[in-house]
DNA sequence: TCCATACTTCGACCGTAGCCGAAGCATCTC
DNA sequence: GAGATGCTTCGGCTACGGTCGAAGTATGGA
């Protein structure tokens, strides 16, 4: 006994619904107040300070100081990782505790997942890099084509860029609502940023759901179609 | 809020430390009593029937009864991910729970990580598949070559055995020892299998290193050499 | 300077969950 | 059948952690 890393630290630190409530959050990527953590932990803020506190302790959160604001983040991927992996383990469970609203199907359409993009969007985006050969799904990885950097290119992103810092270009993440892979990696984060930058889609405040534009939708869509079968 | 799976519930069955060091132990993939589990925990036996019973009732362990024996295993792989994963987390932060004795190096020279090898020499096995071309890195993940395909017949491995089943032949799993990448997959446990038929290694009981032999070990290294350095 | 806002600290309350001793089933061995 | 072994259930104790009200500190704006 007494191997290996201690895992009953984190565990604890996510095993509270408050907590929990927090880290799902800002899973979303977004830098988060301590006033907005306590209201989508539903507690007080004086609780939501200590909460923080604790989480900041154990490593999982990176706090910054703003005016008389704190931002909350996740501290970095190592920590989205667990609880990326969580959400997956818990929805093949069934244990959602959806309240069926009419966030949720937004939320399956399109979300932000750390800092790229989910859902069924960020699906069927893969599906289609991966179809036109811009992307590689080799063994259960992914990797740029030399046609692929063409087509980032094109749509604007300078893949150069993005190779030069140590982050792994392309990643494929689990999506916990569509149980199929979608794109991460320095790759998906850009291409989440190019679609806001272009107006095609926006967050919304308090959510992680993605809302596309009506125009940017279409965009969308004809930028990563999807082969249909011929017969209806 | 409430959106997405429920995240608090499994990480408090982990959040325990009796139930973490139960679930460390399991990731060794071997399956366990519960006087054995009841050990690790360093709890009394009837402390630790009340939280496997929690832990059953979480979907996380699967109960296998045999004669008065009560057998625990993980439920599958999405049990381990999450597990592993905190893992990383815990030991990027240092969060290491060493009594430092005789079994730690044992640890980090080789032990099992659910069902493969992992540690020093997991590290190296994969090290150097790749360097021969055995395997592809690509991205951030594993794909096998045909040059491969052929060493692992050698080998004695029907890599077409392995490819007939769902589960994915190569993933690449992060080591929280070495923090690279060793080799995971229908592939990866094929070969740890592989490596106890020969005789070449052996597990050890109550914990999650393996011991090769000094024939076995030979073999090993002669199978999988590291290209070092000219000089000394 | 004065007030509003954002957050933290203190102190007290309370519920839950972990813990074990003792007793109760179930299964195997002889 | 008797006794040993593996495990579960019950009951009661205890402590820890989450909770909030109230008061205190920092920052920004008027």
């Amino acid at each position: 006994m007494k191997e290996g890393p201690d895992i009953a630290q984190i565990g604890a630190l996510i095993g509270d619904p408050a907590r929990a409530n927090m880290l799902a959050a800002l899973t979303g990527g977004k830098a988060l107040t301590a006033t907005e953590l306590a209201a989508v932990g539903g507690i007080t803020l004086q609780t939501a300070s200590a909460h923080l506190a604790k989480l900041e302790a154990g490593g999982l959160l990176l706090p910054r100081k703003q005016g008389r604001h704190r931002y909350f983040t996740l501290a970095d991927e190592t920590v989205a990782r667990p609880i990326e992996s969580m959400m997956g383990f818990a929805a093949s469970r069934g244990h959602l505790r959806h309240q069926p609203g009419p966030k949720e199907p937004a939320l399956r359409k399109a979300r932000i997942c750390y800092d790229h993009l989910a859902g069924d969007y960020g699906v069927r985006m893969l599906d289609s890099l991966v179809a036109r050969g811009a992307i590689d799904a080799v063994g259960d990885g992914l990797a740029l084509t030399a046609k692929g950097e063409e087509t980032f290119q094109c749509i604007g992103i300078n893949v150069a860029d993005l190779k030069a810092s140590r982050r792994p270009l392309c990643r494929s993440c689990l999506d916990w609502s569509e149980r199929r892979a979608h794109l991460a990696g320095s790759l998906g984060k850009a291409l989440l940023v190019n679609f806001f930058d272009k107006g095609w889609a926006r967050r919304t405040a308090g959510s992680r759901s993605v809302i596309f534009s009506p125009e940017g939708e279409r965009q969308f869509l004809a930028l990563f179609p999807v082969e249909t079968p011929v017969a209806a």
